[in-house]
DNA sequence: GGGCTATCTTGATCTTGGTCAGAAATGAAT
DNA sequence: ATTCATTTCTGACCAAGATCAAGATAGCCC
């Protein structure tokens, strides 16, 4: 809250996504090596050495685009009467801030831990568009899915119960895991019981109740902030309780 | 749900957005008089006669955006168990359909009553990002509105009681309506109760219940589908019921 | 290591809003 | 107009999860 320290321009000022570990998931995968080149020579750093930091707030006017390299972040909105709501973590290979366009960010963005950030400023982000027409796809694409996100997070919200909930978030930072080439089923969580409660819509009392319980049916084993995935069939059954005796029947048939 | 009429092509298969009452809220506002007419030579119209009507189901190919020229749209995702969660009411003058440039659509569109839209197919959107700077930026802006508005909802349906979501929804519908030009006390809701207890994540019961309630307490009179909102300082109190005892000062202050 | 603060867990209550059931109202079809 | 179906409203009951209140644990600074 009362944090007043910043995240700080990294030098050298540039930097080479060629030996990124996390380049195919980011917007310049897919570019040629000319069109590579001139997106690289673009991207800045900036890092955060403590948990806290704030990277822009709501209403900044929007700069760039970023990209995880190490660390996380989160966002959140926020009412004229302080309360607030977390929309959304970030994890390294992932990318963020693409609201704020319009009229500023809609959201502020505040690092978890020591965080390494990629930015690509946004007179980049339009003349890049204009360019390089496979980058400007990228990026319609990835405004896209961000959108699909949302959208799948206000069912979460709005259609399931809070286990249902919190094992949904288990399996996405899972899935997350794997996708940047981890196993997953070991998590580190970066953020508070408080923090993932807010997200999900409930107490951090409930969620607490929630690990304990997955955790006393041998679904999860919890330890602080690590979570492992025990049982991963277990836990995705929590996620769908109401797979009809068809899809049931089909499976069984395929894998007989 | 066993609906299988579609949105069928309008003739004739131009239509002039000059006249277009809407055009200020839509893509074109803000473009040159040859950027105009080579945009509007690229939109074709849409149109259900009733009811029900799906213009897209998820995984659909993205094919166009569209504008609502008449009628009401509602969007929404589903589950494989059968849920669904209503994403968005979409009402004249509004966009939608940026969801789906990545794998498809991710959610599914329906007619709530006769609708009219005007369509940009998605070869047309590409080619004029490229071609028309402005449109490209207008594209862009729009889709971080989107991004913003649904992080909006997810406050509303993580950190808001029943009665201030549906507060939110009727204001909100208020101030849709006074963006083109109508007065927005009258509110014909062209949804169900049940469609907007999906939206706002409650049971149709607490809907009826909540209307009711405000309508005895003389914040809106309701008469079938249509709101009046009688009261809108009242109904603008039951959102942020925390308003601290400065702002009240303050404002007492500025005005006095 | 020892003390201090944050965070996290667990238990006991209470409230919101969901579920079930039936009545009333609305609208469409004959 | 009459019937039928759908939507909406209202009441009674119940359960999920919030809130309140201690403790337990862990991280951190000296």
């Amino acid at each position: 809250m009362a944090n007043v320290s910043k995240f700080s321009p990294v030098r050298p000022m540039t930097l080479s996504c060629k030996d990124c570990s996390l380049a195919e998931l980011c917007l310049p995968r897919g570019l040629n090596p000319s069109e590579f080149d001139q997106f690289m020579s673009m991207v800045r750093q900036r890092a955060s050495r403590i948990s806290g930091d704030i990277l822009y707030r709501t209403g900044d006017t929007f700069r760039a685009i970023y990209a995880i390299k190490t660390g996380s972040i989160k966002t959140l909105v926020s009412s004229s009467d302080g309360e607030e709501q977390i929309t959304g973590f970030f994890m390294p290979g992932e990318l963020f801030g693409f609201d704020g366009l319009d009229y500023g960010h809609s959201c502020t963005a505040v690092a978890l831990e020591p965080t390494l950030l990629c930015e690509l400023p946004v007179a980049s982000v339009d003349e890049l568009a204009h360019q390089i027409p496979g980058l400007r796809r990228e990026i319609f694409r990835m405004m896209s899915r961000k959108l699909s996100e949302k959208q799948s997070m206000l069912f979460l919200l709005g259609r399931r119960k809070a286990d249902q909930r919190l094992a949904t978030f288990l399996l996405s930072l899972s899935t997350r895991m794997q996708y940047r080439g981890l196993s997953g089923n070991e998590i580190r969580l970066s953020m508070s019981r408080h923090d993932v409660a807010n997200y999900l819509g409930m107490a951090s009392e409930t969620v607490s109740r929630l690990l304990s319980r997955l955790s006393k049916e041998k679904v999860i084993s919890v330890n602080g902030r690590t979570v492992v995935i025990e049982n991963p069939v277990a836990l995705r059954a929590r996620v769908e309780p109401c797979i009809t005796p068809n899809a049931v029947t089909l499976d069984a048939v395929s894998t007989g």
